[in-house]
RNA sequence: GGGCCUGUAGCUCAAUGGUUAGAGCAGAGCGCUCAUAACGCUUUGGUUGGGGGUUCGAGUCCCUCCGGGCCUACCA
């Protein structure tokens, strides 16, 4: 039996996410958790909240809130909303867990000790009206090239030059409006990350199966100008874990907390310990997942992510874990994902642009979301959702392709036979051949969830389901029931097993329809169908009771798109 | 500015340098009547963004031009 540690990239506290984010990491992720426990495997599917930085004591603020309960607040909104989408965590942590702050430390510690860390003194901007340093982003002034007045301290979004915040005419702060801003010197620690180059590219060459994408962002960073450049990994805040070396004080960084890039990637291992303790485990239980002198060893590491992680996954956490010498997992796959634009622009957080995760759940049930988003995933370029072509793909795949097929056949054998499986008659040829073309495909959708290609995999999955309803067509049972009765039994309890055949195979993109097909079916095992597949087909006996199920899948009516297009259109209220 | 990705049928996407560039949807025709006006079969549709080159052979490799997107290290 196979071990998976499975990640997704942990989203960001500030606020509900919408439908790329979910496509980009956490949807994925979940696709290959289910597909992965599905077929016997041992799986520790891990993801949390990232909580620290800025942007989350902004939005505290703005709420009126400190800024740890506005945190937990959120981190509950998050779990619900996660727990609407079906998304199997083992365990759904939050990067401020005192697991992380310990492991965060730790790690810090372990590379001082390397000599991985220098201090660096620095001029920063502070604003005396937020009683805060600014990162570039929150100060906005005239531009000194071109004149536009809403310049960011760090480009121009006019001119997209690329801007030093002393260089902005009336600077001001975007928090406030302050304009009572000042270079003060502040002491930061920085990540000697450009030591560890050649081991990074190495490690990186290594991989040469992954996606072009993870490694050419990795590549680009490694070697673009004087190649990879030492990162801070320590600001100035007030939220977030204290810089300590290790279990002792680190003089000269009292008040600091160390940067949300460094200890977010650490709550993937400190996840693992927060797993533990929620299910009272103890330590050996989590290491086992992430020590490899501690039994990870046959773990295969997989992380989701968007293309905008990647830098992170491939350089710096990879930095912190070599660096601190200790025998950390490292990753073995990086599966990353390019963004879902919204009806020709892209999402927008800020502007409340598109469908956000808690509306989608309020206006469809979470198998419609997933299926489209994983059957339209953004592998090999963006990807746009358009409401049109949501509509027509869920209406047919799942209403018409799948859902009427499980309607079709469970309605003629109530007709017929009753609601049991019927009786009598033995295979013939079609079957053998039905059951050959079957076994063919699904070795193929098998091929394609374990490479973690999501759109084909869908694209097989529907090819499986579109042979239920060519095998019924030609078998035609309402035609020979009427000469050879024993025959139609025979293909109608195919059929029937043939539905729990696409539940078994269907639960990782739809797992709350896969479970409708097994309850109708009166069925709990979900046992995947390795080996012979004739036998498997065989499961369920004559006599075996079933329910006609209600409608598996509504379609959306051209009233409800138009609807859905108009409110979705413009501002989030 | 630099780097990377991308451009294939009306739409969404496939195609280790190797038969005649394939699927799904949409369109057209036929069949079926178990079913959610559903299903099945057949079928129309392409100068692979433009131009040049390498090669026995190019959607694929190289050059160039045009269009779309992302990243560019203190947002996360």
């Amino acid at each position: 039996m196979a071990r998976h540690l499975i990640t997704s990239a942990i989203p960001y506290i500030n606020g509900i996410k919408h439908l790329g984010n979910l496509v980009g990491s956490q949807l994925p992720a979940d696709l290959y958790a289910r597909y992965q426990r599905g077929r016997g495997n041992e799986v520790l599917f891990l993801c949390a909240t990232d909580e620290h930085g800025t942007p989350a004591e902004l939005a505290a603020a703005k709420a009126g809130k400190p800024v740890a309960d506005y945190c937990a607040e959120m981190h509950e909104v998050q779990a619900r909303i996660a727990q609407g989408f079906r998304l199997s965590f083992d365990h759904f942590g939050r990067s401020s867990s005192p697991q992380n702050h310990r492991l965060t430390q730790h790690f810090a510690g372990r590379l001082a000790e390397a000599g991985l860390i220098r201090e660096v003194t620095e001029k920063q901007m502070y604003s005396r009206a937020d009683g805060r340093f600014l990162p570039d982003r929150y100060i906005e002034g005239t531009c000194p090239n071109c004149g536009f007045e809403s310049a960011r301290g760090d480009q121009c979004d006019n001119c997209t030059k690329q801007l030093d915040p002393v260089d902005l005419i009336n600077p001001r702060s975007t928090i406030s409006g302050s304009t009572d801003l000042e270079q003060r010197e502040t002491k930061h620690l920085y990540l000697r990350q450009s030591t560890m180059r050649q081991q990074l590219q190495d490690w990186i060459d290594s991989k040469t199966d992954w996606p072009i994408l993870t490694t050419s962002i990795a590549r680009k960073w490694l070697n673009d100008g004087d190649g990879l450049q030492d990162r801070g990994i320590t600001r100035d805040l007030d939220w977030g874990i204290p810089v300590r070396k290790g279990d002792q004080d680190w003089p000269g960084m009292e008040g600091k907390v160390f940067y949300v890039w460094f200890d977010a990637p650490i709550e993937y291992i400190a996840c693992g310990a927060e797993w533990a303790e929620a299910n009272g485990l103890d330590a050996p239980a989590w290491e086992r997942w992430w020590r490899t002198d501690k039994g990870a060893s046959d773990v295969t590491y997989t992380q989701f992510m968007g293309k905008d992680n990647v830098p992170f996954h491939t350089l710096s956490f990879p930095a912190t874990i070599l660096g601190s010498g200790e025998p950390w997992k490292l990753v073995d796959y990086i599966k990353s994902f390019n963004y879902l634009n919204y009806d020709g622009g892209q999402f927008s957080t800020s502007r409340g642009r598109g469908v956000f995760m808690d509306q989608a759940l309020d206006i469809l049930p979470a198998d419609y979301w997933r299926w489209w988003l994983l059957s339209h995933a953004p592998e090999s370029s963006d990807a746009e959702f358009t409401w049109e072509n949501f509509q027509a793909s869920v209406n047919k795949d799942l209403a018409d392709v799948l859902g009427n097929f499980v309607s079709r056949i469970t309605k003629f054998c109530r007709a017929k036979f009753g609601e049991a499986v019927p009786e009598g008659g033995a295979w013939g040829e079609q079957e053998t051949a039905l059951i050959e073309t079957l076994t063919a495909r699904i070795r193929t959708y098998e091929a394609l969830m374990d490479a973690m290609e999501v759109r084909k995999s869908a694209q097989e999955l529907r090819a499986i389901w579109v042979l239920g309803n060519e095998y019924l067509q030609s078998a035609a049972p309402w035609v020979t029931i009427k000469e050879d009765p024993e025959r139609a039994a025979m293909q109608t309890r195919l059929g029937l097993n043939l539905i729990r055949l696409y539940a078994v195979l269907s639960a990782p993109f739809i797992p709350d329809a896969s479970a409708a097909m097994l309850a109708a079916l009166h069925s709990d095992d979900a046992a995947w169908p390795e080996g012979d597949l004739g036998a498997w087909l065989g499961a369920l006996p004559a006599d075996h009771t079933f329910t006609v199920p209600e409608v598996l899948f509504g379609k959306i009516t051209d009233e409800q798109r138009e609807d859905w297009q108009t409110r979705f259109a413009g501002i989030r209220t």
